[in-house]
DNA sequence: CCTTAGAGTTGTATGGGACAACTGTTTCGA
DNA sequence: TCGAAACAGTTGTCCCATACAACTCTAAGG
């Protein structure tokens, strides 16, 4: 009953993805041709600060190797800069660069007409409801998540004593 | 100002798929390996009737050619069969099978547990708000969808005199 | 008929990803 | 203090999903 609405959820989720069509997208900035997960990637390094590879590889739920080759892609195209940590030798501090943000509000803006479409689309109380809906749902996936990830973990409550 | 409204959204949407990590899955679903198209294409089969490959490619946003070896390999794997309809030799109808219906289920299912555990940690005003927002957004992708497919239409106003 | 259009198939190339084995660096404990 | 384990990244190799192009077979129309 109230167990009907994860599944209606997934439902929807699924179909959002897939009306989308986050699928087959090959975006094409200012000539030099960016993946989905290069997209992931500036989006990380763009709003959080200086990741390693291995931070990056986490967060994009990618291989270090898949991520050492797409990495050094990036900077093959200037996207991005590795520079070595003043403390340790072995790990790197990437930096996205002017381009690389450049890149990533190209690709942004390019979804941003149809966003604007699909949005006047909609009923204002819709808009509404989503405003809140969407938000609250990651919010939730995110912290199950770091439920999940804490190992019986003190951390979610009181971190600091 | 109202335009932030769909960059919010845009960005919120791309949180989505990328916390919910989309990307990157390889369902085994009893022993056979289901690939994410192949998923949405039982989605496909097991909610609409009988498809040609070329209408599949279409729903899926595929090449025919690619959608020809994935159906191949999924009648290998009895997740559908291949009808050749009365009329016209030239074409398929897909069929999706008990073992096909059964694999869908079995994907559904993987994810159910998550979907109760994010909806769970969800106040209830905002599931409602969600429960509204997502389907509405998703209507109005696929409204304006098909007023783009429509050559000129008449369609998208005064639908019934 | 013969030509053209349509549905599927096959050849081939490419790109993103995984896994495993390796190099170089740091840390730690006996 | 030194040697072993842990750690960050790289490279070799393979695989799979996909696209594009060229092909076959069937259907439909002048």
């Amino acid at each position: 009953m109230t167990d009907a609405v994860p599944e209606q959820i997934h439902t929807m989720v699924m179909d959002l993805v897939r009306t989308v069509g986050l699928l087959q997208p090959e975006h094409a900035v200012s000539d030099l041709t960016v993946s989905l997960s290069q997209g992931f990637a500036l989006h990380e390094l763009d709003t959080d600060p200086p990741l390693s590879q291995r931070e990056l590889a986490e967060r994009l739920g990618l291989e270090k190797s898949t991520v050492s080759r797409m990495v050094a892609d990036m900077e093959r195209k200037a996207l991005l800069v590795r520079e070595r940590p003043s403390g340790d030798r072995r790990s790197y501090r990437l930096r996205i660069t002017g381009r690389g943000r450049a890149a990533h509000a190209a690709m942004a803006a390019e979804y941003h007409d149809h966003y604007v479409r699909w949005v006047a689309a909609m009923a204002p109380e819709e808009r509404d409801a989503f405003l809140v809906g969407l938000p609250a749902f990651v919010r939730a996936v995110r912290r199950v998540r770091a439920l999940d990830r804490a190992p019986d973990a003190d951390a979610d409550r009181d971190p600091a004593p």
